[in-house]
DNA sequence: TGCAGTGTTGCTTC
DNA sequence: CGAAGCAACACTGC
């Protein structure tokens, strides 16, 4: 799910088509009128935040889109960037809708409807409407959020605000396949706390960004290392390969289009195939697929997360 | 049938 | 201060 390779998958495939449209309009079902919950202000489930977004976007055109962590970045020529996270169940998809007010639903238009066939497309919660020109509705086409659990997160930034002191992307550890992050820095990020379970640490995102529960599962069972591991125990031969696997594992995330065990998909409704190669993510019972290893592999929850791993071959350290 | 489990983050509590 | 727990929500699967 939305980890660093589903964003990157959708964040490639929105940069072929968002880039130079024009914002018409944009539509939401998630506002509230009197939105009381702390983190939800300055969200699209806040309806006097909403309102102010939809005047604001209107007219202006898409510059580009970005991501950064697990976030997906979409800088809009008015000098503000709309900021997305997926959470759990979200993701987005690109084509081109109509609002059925007999149902007072957003549903995919009859052409588009043949191929999504997709339980998940029935958690439409915001809708933009896009066009070549100001004037061309005729040629619209929707970019659309979907999300199951109403996790995500929609909401806008001046563009010159996102980094700045405290806010949410300051706070993030670096791009773990940015070729500046060498293992020297992986290993003195993975001993700042000085204690915590290596699994814990791999998904926290201000020492590292945009590895989740699947990725962290996946790395470990291939560099041998116990999830409960702490991170000064493991000797650096280990933790090198540890830093390399992790490269790798988030290349093929991508290279598969990301992970749809649950409900990613591509922003024309397909599934990534990230999941049919999982050596221990949901296989809790199987057997352990390493070569020569005879173990099984376990779940066992670590820090409130479902940890997926092989008791016999990553060792803990 | 009912309830445990589900990818993430951030607020609250200790 | 940091770590742990839980809430945000709706569905699936045992």
């Amino acid at each position: 799910m939305p980890e660093l390779p589903e964003v990157t998958t959708t964040v490639k495939a929105l940069n072929k088509v968002l880039p130079g449209l024009f914002v018409l309009d944009v539509w939401t079902d998630l506002a509230k009128k009197d939105q009381k919950i702390k983190q939800f202000k300055n969200t699209l489930k806040d309806k006097k935040f909403f309102n102010k977004f939809r005047r604001d976007i209107k007219g202006t055109k898409v510059k580009n889109v970005e991501r950064r962590a697990k976030y997906i970045l979409i800088h809009l020529s008015n000098k503000k960037t709309i900021l997305i996270h997926l959470k759990m169940t979200g993701h987005l998809l690109f084509g081109k809708y109509e609002f059925n007010k007999k149902e007072n639903k957003w549903v995919p238009n009859e052409k588009e409807r043949k191929e999504l066939r997709d339980p998940y497309n029935r958690f439409i919660h915001v809708v933009f409407t896009l066009a070549k020109s100001r004037q061309r509705r005729a040629s619209y086409k929707n970019l659309v959020f979907c999300d199951a659990r109403k996790f995500g997160k929609v909401t806008m930034i001046p563009t010159t605000k996102l980094y700045d002191k405290d806010s949410t992307l300051q706070v993030l550890g670096p791009e773990p396949l940015d070729n500046k992050f060498t293992f020297k820095q992986f290993k003195k990020r993975l001993l700042i706390k000085n204690s915590g379970k290596i699994k814990t640490l791999l998904m926290n995102q201000e020492i590292i960004s945009g590895i989740g529960n699947i990725y962290s599962d996946e790395m470990l069972w291939i560099a041998g290392i116990h999830p409960e591991s702490q991170p000064a125990n493991i000797p650096d031969s280990t933790l090198k390969s540890l830093y390399k696997e992790m490269k790798e594992i988030l290349k093929k995330g991508i290279s598969s289009g990301g992970d749809s065990t649950s409900d990613y998909r591509h922003i024309d409704g397909k599934k990534g195939s990230f999941h049919l190669s999982h050596k221990v993510y949901k296989r809790k019972g199987k057997k352990c697929s390493k070569r020569g290893c005879s173990g099984v592999i376990i779940r066992k929850v670590i820090n409130g997360r479902s940890a997926h791993f092989c008791k016999i071959h990553q060792k803990l350290f």
